[in-house]
DNA sequence: TCAATAAATGAACGCCCATTCGTAATAAGC
DNA sequence: GCTTATTACGAATGGGCGTTCATTTATTGA
């Protein structure tokens, strides 16, 4: 039998980790599946990464670095309050579409991390979190938006706009930019900025 | 040793695996840690179900008929697409705060839903989504709504919405009532309606 | 009161789990 | 071409999994 050596077998075994757990769920799937994915032994992934539980906090950790890192670049320059909220929208809309498994394993899998772990990415969600909440409470300062709690309407937002991956087709009635418009739309109506 | 026997012992195992279930997710719990959360021995738990399966089928069934008939319920009579509107606003984000462990596991392990049970309770969403998305599609037609796409606002708003269960602590800075004026103040304004 | 039914025990089934390890094959540096 | 570090195999570890079953115990209805 024909055998692969590659310095990317740790990559392919990222990438198809994610895939399965974000098809299944982190404890529904072995290390087994992982490794038949990958098409190697289930030993052989040990020598790339010391656990499975090591796996879920490599795949989150680099998600939560990435996304914070592609937020804060997509926001950077743009100025007013109404441009910032509609940069960050579609954003974090374009985000979603782009790696829905990301997204949702850190979304969901957060309960399947053991503590050690599990600080690290709460601080990088807060300071996601941050960056929207920090908009709309210039907004509200403003008089720009009418928002009753910055802090409640940025998780609402974020939750609207994250359950776009659940059912949207890239080959449904509409296509990507439509959708993205109907959300920034609700957005923008949501902290009282009429269309 | 003490033996409890008791007709409710299927409701016990009931409660206890939404709550497990919940918690840890469908596959990392086993009927063991059912069996010794009720007292009993695993193998009991056959005398009250088929299997593990068919628990979790009856969870999310139960649950998805009883928020159906709770919906239904609250919206009879209500007058108004904006009283409509505000009506299932509340009546849905009380009923998520309420049974939080059956709107999670309702909305998470549809996954886990072996082909057999899973189309059923797309009926039961679809049929409970229908609710919302006629009271937005009615609103638009007045003309009251400022709303793109009925289906995809629907669907925007029963994600912020069920998001809430998510971070909401019913000891946290904000109480429920001031939670819920937050929430359906945006979904108000979100689709259009001044405050 | 006593047979029939329901519900529990506790041991067992075969299977799959995450992980370990000795060994072999490959790739990299000299 | 040889040495050394990587990386893979493949078998084995102990343990947990869902489920079954013979048996015992409790409850029910006549």
């Amino acid at each position: 039998m024909l055998q692969q050596r590659s310095k990317d077998t740790k990559e392919t075994i990222r990438l198809n980790a994610l895939r399965l757990f974000a098809k299944s769920g982190y404890s529904a799937v072995s290390m087994r599946d992982i490794a038949n994915a990958v098409g190697i032994q289930p030993g052989a992934i040990y020598n790339h990464f010391p656990s499975k539980q090591d796996i879920l906090v490599d795949l989150m950790m680099t998600h939560m670095v990435d996304l914070l890192a592609a937020a804060n670049d997509a926001m950077e320059g743009v100025e007013g309050t109404r441009n910032r909220l509609v940069a960050f929208a579609r954003f974090h809309i374009s985000y979603q579409l782009d790696f829905p498994d990301h997204v949702f394993i850190a979304y969901m899998e957060l309960r399947s991390l053991e503590e050690t772990g599990r600080q690290d990415v709460y601080v990088k969600r807060d300071e996601y979190e941050a960056i929207l909440r920090e908009v709309l409470e210039q907004g509200v300062k403003e008089g720009t938006f009418n928002v009753a709690n910055a802090a409640v309407q940025t998780r609402a937002l974020l939750a609207m706009m994250t359950g776009i991956t659940v059912w949207f087709r890239e080959d449904g009635e509409l296509n990507r930019d439509q959708v993205i418009d109907c959300y920034v739309q609700a957005v923008l109506q949501s902290v009282g900025i009429q269309e």
